[in-house]
DNA sequence: CTCATCATGTAAGGAGTTACATGATTGG
DNA sequence: CCAATCATGTAACTCCTTACATGATGAG
């Protein structure tokens, strides 16, 4: 259901469509929450029935044409209702962990091809946390420059120290997951040993 | 799709019944995998009717009834091959670092909240994974007893150790939301500091 | 004219949640 | 006899994924 909180928090910063959205979604957004073209458009006409977002339908050329969707009042009260609202939190269920409990069952060989997976997954996430992070010092995000610019001065030091933030613990816990698996090579490296 | 692999990785130590692998999932391979009851039983006919696993129906009283799972030869090959396969990592999706990221237009009252209530949840983790981290050490988890006994002697070091890895894993990662969280309320008395 | 990009969607299905629904057995 | 636990499910729904489907515009 945070789908469309995600959605709210793009949108308030000014109008966009559908297409916009879903770019945003596989770049800076992307890295905490992702959304296929395929939800977006629903969820969209979804909340544009709820009254949560107004469309503004534009015309392309001749025939193409573009609909971006507008905040309303509803909508903005929806996300600040959520912001200020308990989070529930999802069960947990990790791959990677069930497989890691379970390890032994595993080629000593596939073992290290799974951990060796994690850490190239994780560093591949780092990097762009760590360049989000680079975008956030530098003010060359341009959602966040647009974002500051609607936003009241003695805000804006809020709102780059809390973007940080998010993406410093992001950036934490790739950096955790490699240190882990890292560990989990050496773990095989000593059993693999121990069984010749 | 895991958690047939999940309930393979149990029914591989021995036959149970759908309410003994669903009380199993409420404790501890809950911890990294959960399903409800209404998931287990559908997955379970489908793994029968896919050959994974045999049912054994029991009698319980006069009119009670207990069916048993066992794995067969195709489902011990199915958890082996997931084993020794690659993993397909989900999209990251984390309302907690969502909320995060913009923060600021929270309450500071209701982003304390949030964070007190984020340290509250991995605190309730973390003394989980830690609890299970003891029982492997004491060697008091019947789960684990049950699968050693089933494991040559020269393996049974490799599951002890795996499963600590995993937990250590886990544990890691709850220590380090908590310390994030902390963080974050740091920044929060800071912002609102400045704002007065 | 062709290709990348802009633009909008539908359909089918898998995975997971919440609520509903029923009944037997065992221990106190 | 009553409550806890054992035991098995169905139904409706949301969320997400993958694949399918179409067409316009602008740059080279």
């Amino acid at each position: 259901m945070s789908l469309r909180y995600a959605l709210l928090a793009i949108l308030r910063v000014g109008p966009q469509s559908g297409y916009e959205l879903q770019k945003q979604f596989s770049l800076s957004v992307g890295h905490v929450w992702h959304a296929p073209d395929s939800q977006i458009y629903p969820e969209l006409r979804k909340m544009a029935a709820e009254g949560l977002v107004e469309t503004e339908d534009q015309t392309r050329g001749e025939r193409g044409m573009r609909r971006l969707y507008h905040v309303t009042a509803a909508g903005d009260r929806a996300f600040i209702d959520w912001m200020n609202g308990p989070l529930d939190y999802q069960r947990f269920r990790d791959p990677a962990h069930l497989r890691a409990a379970y390890l032994e069952s595993a080629e000593p060989a596939a073992a290290r091809a799974f951990l060796h997976a994690h850490i190239a997954h994780w560093e591949g996430e780092l990097a762009q946390f760590e360049g989000e992070l680079s975008h956030i010092d530098a003010l060359s995000n341009p959602m966040l420059v647009r974002r500051l610019e609607s936003t009241p001065a003695d805000e804006r030091e809020a709102t780059i120290e809390y973007k940080r933030f998010a993406y410093e613990g992001l950036a934490d816990r790739a950096r955790g997951e490699i240190a882990w698996a890292r560990r989990g090579l050496a773990l095989v490296d000593r059993l693999s040993e121990a069984a010749s």
